[in-house]
DNA sequence: CCCTCTCTATTCATCTGGTGAATAGTCCAC
DNA sequence: GTGGACTATTCACCAGATGAATAGAGAGGG
């Protein structure tokens, strides 16, 4: 439940209410996809459920009702927990490009194959170049900068992916006797 | 839909019920993670409810009941259209290592944010090195080589970015104001 | 001969999380 | 005084993942 962690993490500062969550959050991590309202109340309801959290207070201050929640001794625990907690890379690798390619040779479409490498090929260029723009911008901060080296080193992974199977296509192909 | 479309194109190759699915699947992509049952036939009524694949028959063969399912032409139209489409790399970026070091910063934990660091990058060379011995085991198939390649990849991509991130770690604490 | 184990095949209950729309109150500008 | 913007929450729905339950048939062992 990561999102959960981070609205942890978020009210382990202070209380809030949901939508100020939702606020902190976005403009925490401004280039991670916004939270929707919906997860952000579900996520509340599920750690307010497992205790990590508590409503304090249903205040009515200039406007609807907002019910403001905090931590608990739980939550910080569980906080700590996770924040020490180091992810164990999975054995198991999900390559969404492998997958079209195999399944486009399995068909015996061996120029579609080709055909989708290289325009995913194209794409991925662009979406670097915004990255890379983005990230020497002037006034770009440390924390926009790490956010684009991510992005751009694993686009580039995929990059040289994509370059190695368009050398290897018809051997794959014929691997998978289609 | 993207398991749905990995059975769209494991159907496009001839009628099959849901347990020889699970197979075809898990056979041909030995390195994915396995499909669990309840997916498969979830989907599998997904995908029907969508008039992309029909029941062909009730037969009972050796065994309990089973439903052979075949593809449609509406199925076969969008299995074409999904395999030629390039996924737009998305402009938002999801780094969860960032995440887990913002918030360790935010509450002012600098030696627990490297620790961290330190014990992830820790993690991913042992996940490399599996990775590489799988890679270069004599009678490694194209597709296997092809695998660890993208996992080993983006591992690596993580690696740099954690270094990267280990020397800035008290600028980013800075920048954070904690 | 019956018992258990394994393999085949499917279903079900339950959970996380993600989307889009609906609801509802307040404030501000025109 | 009405329409729009902002605050705040809820709801209905769907995708997808897990783990357990159900159930038939064959195989092997005592």
């Amino acid at each position: 439940m990561s999102t959960g962690h981070v609205l942890l993490g978020l009210l382990s500062r202070g209380q809030r209410h949901g939508y100020d969550l939702k606020r902190d959050h976005d403009e925490r991590f401004p280039q991670a996809k916004p939270l929707a309202f919906g997860v952000v109340y579900s996520t509340l309801e599920r750690l307010h459920r497992r205790g990590l959290i508590a409503p304090l207070a249903v205040q009515r201050v200039d406007g609807p009702d907002r019910t403001a929640y905090g931590i608990t001794d739980a939550g910080r625990a569980e906080l700590a927990q996770w924040l020490a907690t180091t992810d164990e890379p999975s054995e198991h690798v999900t390559n969404p490009f492998a997958v079209k390619v195999t399944l486009a040779l399995l068909l015996g479409d061996e120029a579609g194959a080709e055909a989708f490498l290289r325009a995913q090929r194209a794409a991925h260029l662009v979406r670097m170049r915004a990255f890379t723009t983005a990230k020497t911008a002037p006034g770009a901060s440390v924390h926009e900068v790490l956010a684009a080296d991510y992005a751009l080193a694993h686009l580039d992974a995929d990059l040289t992916w994509m370059d190695a199977a368009l050398r290897r296509v018809t051997t794959l192909r014929e691997e998978l006797g289609a």
